[in-house]
DNA sequence: AGCCAGGACTGAG
DNA sequence: CTCAGTCATGGC
């Protein structure tokens, strides 16, 4: 099965999904919609997005989504905050080197930090495996990356394609696309909605 | 009552 | 280098 043919078929069958930029996140107050998604990115690691945006809430409330706010404020507070996303311990210390990252290399510039900051940069950051490089600098970036995730994985394994490394499954789709950032950025969201309905239908 | 969610790191072998 | 174990909350 060919992946433009595979996009084709989910668009027609899922629609538009309205991932990031995300309209409906609160603009309200001091807030950088460009780091927003670079903390989304690390928060819904292996986590359920309703409980991010739980946590995110609780970050805008508390003026905490800059990235010099989030360096400058107390770990156990931004611990408090993030705790309905799970694993808060690691992801507060994520969001502490990510937002010092920026502040420290970038002058607090998100969109400098995201537009100018290469992958394996991205990768040498505590906390930033693969799958998050590649969805901060698709969604924060607009970069044409592609993300590969583990619905990802198991669309393939229907099709009967499988591969060893995250590499090669980003490779499989890329090669045979165009590198645009919107079409990534729609595919891998249909990706996450084919993978959602799967669920919901009582497969595995 | 489990199981798992838009993963990544660590330590053992 | 591969791979199980660990991290943690909320929804279904």
């Amino acid at each position: 099965m060919h992946p433009a043919r595979i996009y084709t078929q989910l668009h027609a069958t899922y629609g538009p999904q309205h991932w990031w930029p995300v309209q409906g996140a609160v603009q309200r107050g001091v807030h950088d919609a460009t780091f927003e998604i670079l903390v989304g990115c690390i928060l819904t690691q292996n986590t359920a997005w309703t409980n991010v945006e739980k946590a995110i809430a609780a970050l805008v409330r508390r003026r905490l989504l800059t990235p010099q706010a989030t360096a400058a404020v107390r770990i156990d507070v931004l611990r408090a905050c993030i705790r309905p996303a799970g694993y808060f311990n690691q992801k507060a210390k994520k969001l502490k080197i990510l937002s010092r990252t920026i502040v420290d290399d970038y002058g607090g510039n998100s969109k400098k930090f995201i537009g100018a900051v290469s992958r394996d940069a991205l990768l040498a950051l505590w906390g930033v495996g693969p799958e998050t490089a590649d969805s901060m600098l698709l969604y924060a970036g607009k970069r044409p990356e592609f993300v590969v995730d583990t619905y990802t994985k198991r669309l393939c394994a229907t099709y009967g394609v499988e591969f060893a490394t995250y590499d090669a499954y980003k490779r499989y789709f890329t090669e045979c696309l165009p590198a645009d950032a919107a079409l990534y950025n729609e595919f891998h969201a249909l990706i996450v909605a084919w993978g959602k309905s799967q669920k919901r239908r009582g497969k595995k």
